[in-house]
DNA sequence: GCCAACGTTGGC
DNA sequence: GCCAACGTTGGC
């Protein structure tokens, strides 16, 4: 099983958002980076466990945990020529975009960027790295125990 | 709103 | 295949 990082701005779907959706699952749909996909799409399997990473607000940081509840299909938003998420150049006999659906295990309390910062032990967390932008990173299981004791620990 | 960093596009 | 221009991300 493999650890997750996904970001996701919480004025567009938050952690409160997926907390209401049927099943608290929901399609980690509007993802169009390659490299995310790819990890969407040839990396993630059903059970992997990934932090919810809110970004792009007032308190960025770690709000909760999800499972990958369904392995990648192809992203339905792409198809729709009113969605901002419209691809053009993709076609349902080629899709080019992919998502899993993700399924909330707990929000947890936030821990937030500059706390993740002042770990050493977390100093090669790829979400810390200079310029990363990827909104799919791999956590490598150390980070993750870490991570998840910071989180049992409290602020 | 600013700006650094990165990904994508498109001309050549 | 190169690379400049442009658009986006995301913290501050």
């Amino acid at each position: 099983m493999r650890h997750w990082l996904m970001k996701s701005e919480p004025d567009v779907f938050g952690i409160d958002h997926l907390a209401k959706e049927p099943g608290r699952t929901a399609a980690w749909w509007g993802v169009r980076n390659y490299q995310a996909r790819n990890f969407m799409r040839d990396d993630m399997s059903v059970g992997d466990l990934a932090f919810f990473y809110h970004s792009s607000c007032a308190e960025p940081g770690i709000v909760g945990l999800m499972k990958v509840a369904k392995k990648a299909y192809p992203d339905i938003t792409q198809f729709d020529p009113a969605s901002e998420y419209h691809d053009p150049k993709s076609t349902p006999e080629a899709p080019r975009w992919m998502n899993v659906d993700m399924k909330l295990v707990k929000k947890t309390r936030l821990v937030p960027l500059a706390e993740l910062r002042a770990h050493p032990e977390l100093a090669s967390l790829r979400i810390l790295q200079r310029g990363n932008r990827l909104s799919i990173t791999p956590v490598e299981p150390a980070e993750w125990a870490f991570i998840a004791g910071l989180i049992d620990r409290g602020a």
